[in-house]
DNA sequence: TACTAATTTCAGAAAAATTGAAGGTAATAG
DNA sequence: CTATTACCTTCAATTTTTCTGAAATTAGTA
């Protein structure tokens, strides 16, 4: 069976027009360069050179230079590139995550992420929790980031981080004279927007609260507009609310359990891809920092 | 180094889905198989499989899969193509032959040689001797046919057959009456017309017709015209009158000495390619039994 | 004609691949 | 849930392949 090996030691006697030199470059003596070109022309079925001076090549050799030098460097290539892959240096990783992260956590993540992977291409998908879990178990993300859940089917969780639910009004609301932070009771007497990320909460005074709601927004803009224009108030996570529009007001809530979960979700059956592997440990690891620079504890 | 063997059992393993079959599949043990994997995992840096119960390949073994297949294919089609010739079933012939042997001897050897080798290309090239040995030394033609000439410079001869001239005259001529076979002095009150062919005749008798000559003619189909006309006569090998025109007779010469030599013109430095030679041992080989049935002695 | 440099040959040495047996490990059936 | 089965991995010994260094041969050159 002929080896790529001795196309390859061929291929160096024939552009060095001797054995010898050839031998050095390929570190190994001349001998053994002479019996691998013998062997090659044995199986190949024909002389390569036109004499035992190896300076100039016959038709064959010709023929078997090209073809060589084609599928050495197309093999080459090809080793770099699974190479590449396997050290999560070339491929796709696509990301499907809540807002609030995607918008405040992932991209200084994802710019050291990307810094020493030039080559990598990343589709980062921003979309609620239930659908970054049906991302990710469809396949169509190789990670997400999404609230807390119920641990069921073939997705896992794993806890990242969690940030306390925070009171947003308008400016304009008698809830801002009150002592921070506010109870329950403090919010009997106004209005709730539901939104996607507040119907999470368990508490039985929010549910109470959400019972009477007449409107939910689910768009963290929509929703904005409507709390300054003082139709109502909201409840929402602080990463979510880290910078509020002019016009709006956060407070902090007295409820200590009152938090959210936010965690990584990746499919339990299939192994990531290395990619997706490198980004799942570099978040792991990357996390802690990026959530002191947004004081999010 | 990654070798293109490991390649191919790795897609063995993953085609097969488990390693016994793949074992059997490439006639090793299943340990040798297993072994092969764990180096090429270790060489690309990553693991191909989801478990090491083979059946799911992981992303990088997925790629590995893909691109491993590619280069198979690839190497194995250019093996394919590189044997193929130098046993000399493909390539291209370029011939260079005098017109009497590129129409009656070529035909039927070609015929038989590319029988066996359908994918043969072969170019020929119909000129006279001088042409034929230029061709062949500036390495348009691998290889020629033509007259004897003396062996200078790059070229070689060897002799392939000999055949007489004769004498051509139109019907009516009183040539035809006279015993056959012709003296010189039968001629002597005949107008002869030069061509190429007869031009290499050393008589002294033929010089002597030829100083006297009027017309030269180069192009057989017009010779026979003006012979044919009665302009004159000519003399050429017999091998180029095979079936002459009607009202054109064919008479035997009685010099014995007066035949022309055919045979291979050759590069002598370079070495011929797979098909040149090939073709050139089956010429020495086929042409006797040609020659017989084309009753040339 | 002899000399020099390169190539080939050959036998032994080193390296790599393969085997067979033993020990695990995951799927399957009872 | 445990036993069974089939498959996979590991390990040391063995076989095969490749490599080396010295000697012989060959081609080119003085």
């Amino acid at each position: 069976m002929i080896k790529l090996e001795a196309l390859r030691v061929f291929v160096t006697v024939a552009e060095s027009g001797n054995i010898k030199d050839a031998a050095d470059a390929v570190g190994r003596t001349a001998s053994a360069v002479s019996m691998t070109l013998k062997q090659l022309e044995e199986e190949i079925g024909g002389p390569l050179f036109q004499t035992d001076r190896k300076n100039s090549l016959t038709a064959l050799g010709n023929l078997m230079l090209q073809l060589g030098l084609q599928q050495i460097k197309s093999f080459d290539k090809s080793v770099g590139i699974m190479r590449a892959f396997a050290h999560s240096r070339v491929g796709s990783l696509s990301i499907a995550s809540v807002p609030s992260v995607a918008a405040n956590v992932l991209p200084p993540i994802l710019q050291r992420f990307l810094s020493t992977r030039p080559q990598v291409e990343v589709e980062l998908f921003d979309i609620d929790s239930v659908q970054v879990r049906r991302m990710v178990e469809a396949g169509t993300a190789d990670i997400g980031f999404a609230g807390e859940s119920r641990t069921g089917g073939a997705v896992e969780f794993t806890p990242l981080f969690s940030d306390r639910f925070k009171l947003l009004c308008s400016a304009g609301s008698e809830l801002c004279s009150l002592k921070s932070p506010l109870t329950w009771s403090d919010l009997s007497q106004s209005n709730l927007i539901r939104n996607g990320a507040s119907d999470r909460i368990e508490a039985e005074e929010y549910k109470a609260l959400a019972e009477r709601s007449l409107i939910t927004v689910y768009n963290v803009t929509s929703l904005m507009a409507l709390v300054k224009a003082g139709l109502g108030v909201t409840i929402l996570p602080s990463l979510t609310m880290l910078g509020p529009p002019e016009g709006v007001t956060v407070i902090d809530l007295l409820d200590a359990k009152l938090r959210r979960s936010v965690g990584l979700v990746e499919r339990r059956d299939i192994s990531p891809s290395p990619i997706a592997k490198a980004f799942r440990e570099f978040v792991l690891r990357e996390l802690p920092g990026v959530m002191d620079e947004l004081s999010i504890a």
